[in-house]
Formats: structure tokens, C-alpha cells, sequence
DNA sequence: GAGCATTTGTCCGTATGTATT
DNA sequence: CAATACATACGGACAAATGCT
């Protein structure tokens, strides 16, 4: 007698053992667990399946199952977040390339947010951002012309747009507003972030302003890849513990 | 010939019907499926499975497939939620049960939110939430003893414990901090929230204060499927437009 | 570039278990 | 008790992506 399985006894057996692995190793093929296990091919995928689905493994079709990292992005009042610097503390190599950067007039909602009239052209700027290489997010952000010149060389640099205002225009960009939530993807957002199937993903919006003047000076959405990101959004003027491990 | 499927396809297209129909409404069964769309039972089912994985449906054993409802819980600084506003503005049927109610001694990591002693006797509560009769979330409140003399009899109704703490303790309360991130349950969160599968959770922990003296009031950690609830999360000093349509 | 083995993705048919009605 | 419906499982097959030769 071998034991009771069943592929959530396996599932859970797996996930121990993915606990204790590096990021990016790579775990025993579906054809491996079956012989391991005993269980048929259905079986041995469920199981592998049911640590996709906790966000523990990522699998890869004609390569294999590799053990997953997911990072904390912290958002809070206070804290300027920055990718490079969060991706990095998290021991993950960060990189970030921009799809495009030009002039283009705002679209309404966009407008709203920034007080501008309709039709008024700002900087746009669209980015994606890597964690180890993999797809972690894309991003469009709005730019009030009066607050920087150009915007286009300038960002060529791995830099925050938030660093650059300050110093390139000479705004201090403080957080004024920001929501988070979770939704299913547009098409145009999946296919950027190259998922291939469909599962929820953060959007972040929020607008910066001039903390001198108190307008608004840019309007950013965010979406990130739930799998590879979790977004903890903090409000609160005391900072409560320093020593809190949310995530074991 | 039919047209080419694959259950991603029939996925979409089920998606489609399901975003017409009332919130509770039975789906087709999956031998039904079978027959409509021409494929063996593993597609049929793959395609509801998927449905299930984008929030659209509630499958039950014995029963059948549901189309769901998730409600939107925001969370900001000036608002104070109710869990019943929030349900029943929803156009769903709120209730809650205590589970226990009790003096009990801290815990540290309590004691350092509250700011008193390890091992302080302060009021604790748990109670269970619910949407429509389905579980929707379990929570954890620990009050101080100085703010409210007694907890058990008062809270037989289904009130908010801000509510309570405002008339029978003299106590202006307000929201001092706030965190809100997912987890993967612990199996007592999993067990309370009827969860037969594991996937992750809000975790929502606030500490509330008194207005007038500053002073941490009670900590509570509320705990909510995402299946059923949707957590939306606001920083800011502005509310940016009314009109926004978060989900569609 | 072509060819090949590996690995996951999709699908079929069938069967049994288990909770609900 | 019986019918229904979802959950789990087996074995087999081919497709598609990857990585190596």
C-alpha cells in the first residue's frame, strides 16, 4: 500500500517542497510525477495545475514548470514606490523598456483628472516592466506639458517618471490620489502582458501633483500580472509595526 | 461543419450568455454542454472550469453552475464601510453571525497595534459575514476594555462595531491605518470561509482610533473571498471623478 | 536551418466517487 | 431510493512550443 492520494494530497506534498526551492528551479516533469506518484498524467497535471493556480510554480509549454517568485509592491501615502528599487529588495533583477513616447491628446477621463480641456495634448507614454526577464506590468502615463519640455530622451533611463520630474522640470510630485483594484483584462492589456489565458490582474491608477501649486501635473494606469506581482496597499498616518510578515 | 472550438472558445462564448444573466441563475450542466457544443466532457467541463477561474460562475457539487455576483468593497480614508450598506446597495441580501464573543488577553503582535500590554484581557470578537447566504468573509475585532464596558448583548444586532462604539461608548472613532493585500488562507480561514479549494484571499487589518485623544481604539483583520468580494482601495485627498465605471 | 526529443496544452472516451435534490 | 451534477481518475492520442543536436 502506497498511500491515499488524490492530486490535492500531491498538490500539497509539491507545494512543501517548492517552499524549501530557489526561484526559477525547475520541477519534475508531469511524465516524472506520475511515476513517482503512481497516478496517471490527469492526475500529475491537476496537481501541478493546483500550484499554478496558488501562484506557486509558472509553467512553460515545450519547457517545463519553474518555481515562481512573486513580489510585494508596497503603496502607501508616504512612500514614492519605485520599481527598479522594489524589484531589486526583493532579489529579482528588474529592467523596464518603453513601447512609446510622444505628444497626444487626452482622452476625457484622462482630462478630468489632470483639469485640462478635452483634446489638450500631454506627454503619453507607455512602458513595460520585467522581473527577471518575465512580464511584470504595463503602464500609461499622462504628462501636463508645463511640467516638463520633452519627455522623450530623457526617458530612455531606467529612472521613475516621478524622479525625472524633479529634476529635469523642477516639480515636487507628491501622491494626491490612488485606487487599486483587481480586473479581468482588456484583450489589448492581456496581449501585452503576454498571458495567454485569461485570470484577473492589479490596476492601479493614481495621480500625481505639484505639491508647490497642489495641481495635478500627471495621470497614471497601471496593470500588473497578479502571478508575478501583489500589489499591499497601505493608508495610514502611523506607521503601526515595523515587524509584520504578511506573506510567510 | 460546426466551427472550430476548443474550450477556451466555448469559454468566451459562455462568457458572453453569462454576463446577461441574473446573478444566481443555473448554468447548463456540463453533459448539456456535451451535446450543444459537440465535444467530450473534458472540454465542456475545461470551459465552465475557466469561467470559474474569471469569477463568472459558482460551481456546486450535486447542484449545478451558478452565475455569480461579487461585490465591491471600497475602502478609503473618509469613508467607514458597513457591511450592510455596502451588500445591499449591491442589490444583494447581507447577514452575519457572531461566532464568539469574549474577554480574552491579547496577543503581541495585537498589544503592539493597541498599544498596551501582552496579555491585556480586551474585548474579542469573531463573527462571519455573509452575501445572499453564501460566506463571504470572517473577521477578527479586539476592542479595549476602556471603550466599551460590555461587547456580548450589544451585539446580538447586525451593526458595525464603529456604530456601536459611537453610542454606547462615548468614543468618536476613526480609520487610522489600513492594509489590504491577498494571501493564500491559513486552513482555519479556509475551513471558516467553506473554501474546498485553496486559492487567495483579502486580507484586510485596520486600527481605528479615537478622534479626540489619538489613541489606538480596536485592531481587526478581516479575511474575504474573492469570489465573492472584490476589495477597491483609495488613497487621497481628492475624489477624482464621480462617473468613474470601475468594472464594467 | 532542419531534425529530434522533451514537455506542456488540448481532447477523446470511459469509469467511479460523492454531494445534492 | 433514484436521478442529477460535479469531482476525480485512468489511458490514449495528437498538437504546439521549446531546446538541443
Amino acid at each position: 500500500m502506497t498511500e491515499r492520494n488524490g492530486y490535492q494530497v500531491i498538490a500539497g506534498r509539491l507545494a512543501d517542497e517548492v517552499a524549501e526551492l530557489a526561484p526559477g528551479t525547475k520541477l519534475a516533469s508531469e511524465h516524472e510525477l506520475m511515476d513517482r506518484f503512481g497516478v496517471g498524467r490527469a492526475s500529475a497535471r491537476a496537481a501541478v495545475q493546483e500550484l499554478e493556480r496558488r501562484g506557486l510554480v509558472r509553467r512553460v509549454r515545450g519547457s517545463g514548470t519553474f518555481v515562481n517568485r512573486r513580489i510585494d509592491y508596497v503603496i502607501s501615502r508616504e512612500r514614492r514606490p519605485s520599481w527598479h528599487r522594489t524589484v531589486e529588495s526583493a532579489g529579482a533583477v528588474p529592467r523596464s523598456t518603453v513601447l512609446s513616447s510622444q505628444l497626444r491628446p487626452v482622452p476625457e477621463r484622462c482630462a478630468h483628472y489632470l483639469g485640462v480641456e478635452p483634446g489638450t495634448e500631454v506627454h503619453h507614454m507607455r512602458r513595460l516592466r520585467f522581473v527577471d526577464d518575465h512580464v511584470a506590468a504595463v503602464g500609461e502615463e499622462w504628462v501636463k506639458r508645463d511640467a516638463l519640455t520633452e519627455l522623450g530622451p530623457a526617458m530612455r533611463i531606467e529612472e521613475s517618471l516621478d524622479e525625472l520630474l524633479r529634476q529635469m522640470g523642477r516639480v515636487d510630485v507628491v501622491r494626491s490620489w490612488c485606487r487599486t483594484a483587481m480586473e479581468l483584462p482588456s484583450e489589448e492589456i492581456q496581449a501585452a502582458l503576454e498571458m495567454n489565458y485569461v485570470a484577473p490582474v492589479w490596476v492601479v491608477e493614481s495621480i500625481n501633483r505639484d505639491a508647490a501649486t497642489g495641481t495635478a501635473v500627471t495621470y497614471s494606469t497601471a496593470w500588473m500580472r497578479a502571478d508575478v506581482i501583489r500589489v499591499v496597499m497601505e493608508i495610514g498616518d502611523t506607521e503601526p509595526a515595523p515587524n509584520i510578515a504578511l506573506h510567510r
